[in-house]
DNA sequence: CGTATGACGAGCC
DNA sequence: AGGCTCGCCATAC
């Protein structure tokens, strides 16, 4: 086929995307602010949405399937893919997180505090180089 | 190459 | 507390 001039999605930034995502543990949650940082796209936390609404149906990291709803936005709650109304999707993400146990409330509200993840410290959890992260 | 869009985020009212 | 606006990054057209 006609080689694609373009790709239609650049696996380049997006893969990073994925590839975070893929490190979210059971039972945890993400920002995208936070997956896009630790993908080293800086604020990218849009670009990281972007890269979920592009992932894959199906597609697997490490042998291993995409969490994708283990990903929520800053303020803690499901984000809005923006229809007229709530989608199958949101609600498919907040049986997907109860069922790895995180508590989500009547209205969409997860407490960051308990299942954030904490993956950028992991990375270099080892060592608590910083005595005060801000 | 410039404009518009999007599963965001932080700040301000 | 809740809602609105502006700013960021990458992709699409």
């Amino acid at each position: 086929m006609a080689r694609r001039a373009r790709p239609a999605t650049n696996p380049d930034s997006f893969s990073r995307i994925w590839s975070v995502v893929a490190r979210i543990p059971r039972g945890k949650v993400a920002t995208y602010g936070q997956v896009a940082r630790m993908a080293g796209l800086g604020r990218g936390a849009r670009t990281a949405g972007w890269a979920l609404h592009a992932l894959p149906d199906g597609l697997r990291i490490d042998g291993r399937a995409v969490p994708w709803h283990r990903v929520i936005n800053a303020s803690g709650r499901i984000s809005p893919r923006g229809g007229d109304g709530e989608g199958p999707a949101e609600t498919r993400q907040r049986l997907r997180l109860r069922r790895e146990g995180i508590r989500v409330t009547g209205k969409g509200q997860i407490d960051l505090h308990r299942y954030a993840w904490s993956g950028e410290c992991a990375l270099s959890a080892r060592r608590q180089g910083r005595s005060s992260a801000r």
